[in-house]
RNA sequence: GCCAAGGUGGCAGAGUCCGGCCGAACGCAGCUGCCUGCAGAGCAGCCCACCGCCGGUUCAAAUCCGGCCCUUGGCUCCA
C-alpha cells in the first residue's frame, strides 16, 4: 500500500513517487503578510504540516520550504496603521513575527526555510533576464512582461484555453502589454499609488506611498518584482528546478500557479513540479472565509478560545482537498471528538499504571481493535491524506479502551490487559502525533498549582458526600465546571480534567 | 459566459478512482437499558438516508454513461 495523491495537473489520483526515493522536495505558497493570519490559513498550514509529518512517518526526508511575501502593495497600504510600522519592511516584519507565533501555537513542524521575497530580488532579476534572453518575456516602458503566447502549455494547470483566458482581459487596459493575459515579471517605478489606496483600510491616511515602499535597481531601471515570479525564484533557489510537491490554496490555481509553471518551465526547460496539491477553502454560510471579505476568525483568537488540539481536530475534520463548513457547531463537534480521545487516553494511562494491570491478562478484542485501527489509519493517510478517516481510526481506539476498562471494572476480578493498554496508548500517541495532536498534559507550574487546588476542593467535596450533604457537593462540582474543570465521579473517587489548551 | 470542484441521515462528514462486503464509516444530536445519591463520563443497543433530479448500461450502481437542476471556488488581491 503506497501513498496516493490527487494531482491538480492531471486531475487524477496518482501513486506518489518523488524523484529521489528518500527525499521529498515540498514547496508551499505562503502568506502575503498584510493581515493577521486567519483560520483559513491555519487549515492549509495544518494540512501541509500533516502531509509533512506523514511523509516523514513513511520514512522520507522532507525538505519543506514555505515563503513569506513581504513585498506587496497591500503591505504598503498598512504603513502607518496602528503600530504596524513606518514602511513596507517594518509592516512586513511585524506580521511575519505574528505569523510565526501563530504557527508555533498550532504545533506546526518548522519548515526548513521561510524565504522572503525581499531577500531574493537578485535571483528574481536573474530569472527575468533569462526569460527575456530566451524570448519568453519582453521589456516595455521599463516593465517586463511574460508573453503567454510563447509558452505553448499555458493553461495546463487550470485547464483553460489561452483564447478563453485572453478574451477575459481588458483589451485596452495596458497598451504596453502585447496580449491581455501577459503578466508582469518586473514593474517599473515605485509602488502603484492606486493599488495601495484600494487596499487601505477605512480611516487610515498617510502621505505619499512612494516613500514607504522599496524599489530595486534592475537592467530595466528602478522597479519592483511582479507577484508570481517570486515563488519560482525562491523555490529554485532553495529546492532546485523541479519540485516533488507544490502545495497551495485552491484560490491560487489561476493565475498564480499557472504563471509559476509558465515562467519556471520556460526558463529551465524542466518540469516545475510533479505533484500539485491544492487545499480547499473554508465556507462560512454561503461564501469563503477570506481576508478581503473580512469574515475571518484570526488564528490567535481561535487558539486562545479552543486550544491547539481542538483546533487541529477541527481543521483535519475533512480532506485537505474538499471544502469545509465553518460554524460554531462544527467546531463544537471537533471539541467533542478531541475530548473523547483525551479521556480515553487518560483512562488508559490510569489503568495501565494501576496495580490491576496484569502482564498475564490478554484481551484479544482490545488488541485486535488497536492493530485494526493502525491499519485503518495508515490506509486512510495513504489515500490522499484522508485525515477524517484517520480520525475515525483514532476514535475506534478510544472506544476499544473504554470498553476494556469498563468491562474490567464491572468484572469481579477487575484486571486490565497491561500490554494491550500499553499498545493502545502508544498507538494513540504515535498516530495522534501524525495529526499533530498531543496527549502530553501541561506540566508547567501553573497547571500543577491548578491541579493541587482542584484536588483540595475535591477533598472537601468528598467529605460533604460522605456526610450525604449532596447539595453542597453538587454546588462545588458546578462551580468547578463553571471554571472549565470537568469533574467525574467514579468508583475510585472523583477525577477531574483541566480545560484543554491551557 | 468560460474553467474547476461538489450535491450522501437532524448536523457534520467518509465512501464514488478499482460496481456487489454500502441494508452506507466515525463523531454529534435524539431514544432505551446498564452504571450512578444525582449529574457527567462510559458501555450495550436503537432511531434517522429511496445517496440532487431524469434516463441508460449491468445479474448487480451512492459508485459507470448521458441529460438537467442547484451550490461553491477561479476568471481581480486572496490559503
Amino acid at each position: 500500500m503506497t501513498l496516493h495523491v490527487t494531482n491538480t495537473l492531471t486531475g487524477e489520483t496518482e501513486p506518489f513517487e518523488p524523484q529521489d526515493p528518500e527525499n521529498v522536495l515540498l514547496y508551499y505558497c505562503g502568506l502575503t503578510v498584510s493581515d493577521p493570519p486567519h483560520l483559513g490559513h491555519a487549515r492549509s498550514w495544518v494540512h501541509v504540516d500533516v502531509m509533512h509529518r506523514w511523509l516523514e512517518h513513511l520514512g522520507y526526508d522532507v525538505r519543506h520550504v514555505e515563503n513569506f511575501t513581504d513585498i506587496n502593495e497591500k503591505i504598503v497600504a498598512r504603513v502607518g496603521e496602528d503600530d504596524l510600522g513606518e514602511d513596507e519592511q517594518e509592516v512586513a516584519e511585524t506580521y511575519i513575527e505574528r505569523t510565526l507565533a501563530d504557527m508555533r501555537s498550532l504545533n506546526l513542524h518548522r519548515a526548513e526555510v521561510y524565504p522572503r521575497v525581499s531577500e531574493h530580488v537578485p535571483e528574481i532579476i536573474d530569472l527575468v533576464e533569462t526569460l527575456v534572453d530566451r524570448g519568453y518575456a519582453y521589456e516595455s516602458n521599463g516593465s517586463v512582461y511574460f508573453d503567454v503566447t510563447s509558452f505553448e502549455e499555458y493553461g495546463k494547470l487550470s485547464n483553460q484555453e489561452l483564447e478563453e483566458i485572453e478574451s477575459q482581459g481588458d483589451p485596452d487596459e495596458r497598451s504596453e502589454k502585447r496580449n491581455p493575459a501577459d503578466f508582469a515579471l518586473w514593474k517599473a517605478g515605485g509602488v502603484d499609488e492606486n493599488a495601495v489606496l484600494e487596499h487601505r483600510h477605512d480611516g487610515v491616511d498617510l502621505g505619499c506611498a512612494h516613500t514607504k515602499a522599496e524599489t530595486w535597481d534592475s537592467p530595466w531601471g528602478e522597479g519592483r518584482p511582479g507577484w508570481h515570479i517570486e515563488c519560482s525564484a525562491m523555490s529554485m533557489t532553495h529546492l532546485g528546478e523541479t519540485l516533488d510537491v507544490h502545495v497551495g490554496g485552491r484560490d491560487l490555481v489561476f493565475p498564480h500557479h499557472e504563471n509559476e509553471i509558465a515562467q519556471s518551465e520556460a526558463a529551465t526547460g524542466q518540469v516545475f513540479a510533479n505533484y500539485w496539491l491544492h487545499c480547499e477553502l473554508f465556507q462560512m454560510d454561503d461564501e469563503k472565509m477570506s481576508s478581503s471579505l473580512g469574515n475571518f476568525v484570526t488564528v490567535e483568537d481561535a487558539v486562545e478560545r479552543w486550544g491547539t488540539n481542538v483546533l487541529r481536530t477541527f481543521l483535519t475534520a475533512g480532506s485537505y482537498n474538499s471544502k469545509q463548513l465553518y460554524s460554531d457547531e462544527t467546531i463544537d463537534e471537533a471539541e467533542e471528538r478531541w475530548d473523547r480521545l483525551e479521556r480515553a487516553h487518560r483512562s488508559a494511562v490510569e489503568a495501565v499504571d494501576s496495580p490491576d494491570a496484569r502482564t498475564k491478562v490478554e484481551d484479544d478484542d482490545l488488541r485486535s481493535a488497536v492493530s485494526d485501527a493502525r491499519e485503518e489509519f495508515t490506509a486512510a493517510m495513504n489515500d490522499d491524506f484522508n485525515t477524517r478517516e484517520a480520525q475515525s481510526a483514532l476514535l475506534s481506539i478510544a472506544t476499544a479502551i473504554n470498553r476494556h476498562v469498563g468491562s474490567a471494572d464491572d468484572d469481579s476480578e477487575g484486571e486490565y490487559d497491561y500490554r494491550g493498554l500499553h499498545r493502545a496508548i502508544e498507538a494513540l500517541e504515535e498516530l495522534g502525533d501524525v495529526l499533530g495532536l498531543s496527549f502530553v498534559g501541561e506540566t508547567t507550574g501553573t497547571a500543577d498549582l491548578a491541579g493541587d487546588v482542584v484536588e483540595l476542593v475535591l477533598d472537601v467535596r468528598d467529605r460533604e458526600r460522605e456526610d450525604e450533604n449532596y447539595e453542597r457537593a453538587d454546588e462545588l462540582r458546578d462551580e468547578l465546571e463553571a471554571l472549565g474543570i470537568e469533574v467525574q465521579d467514579t468508583d475510585e473517587g472523583a477525577t477531574y480534567r483541566l480545560p484543554s489548551g491551557e
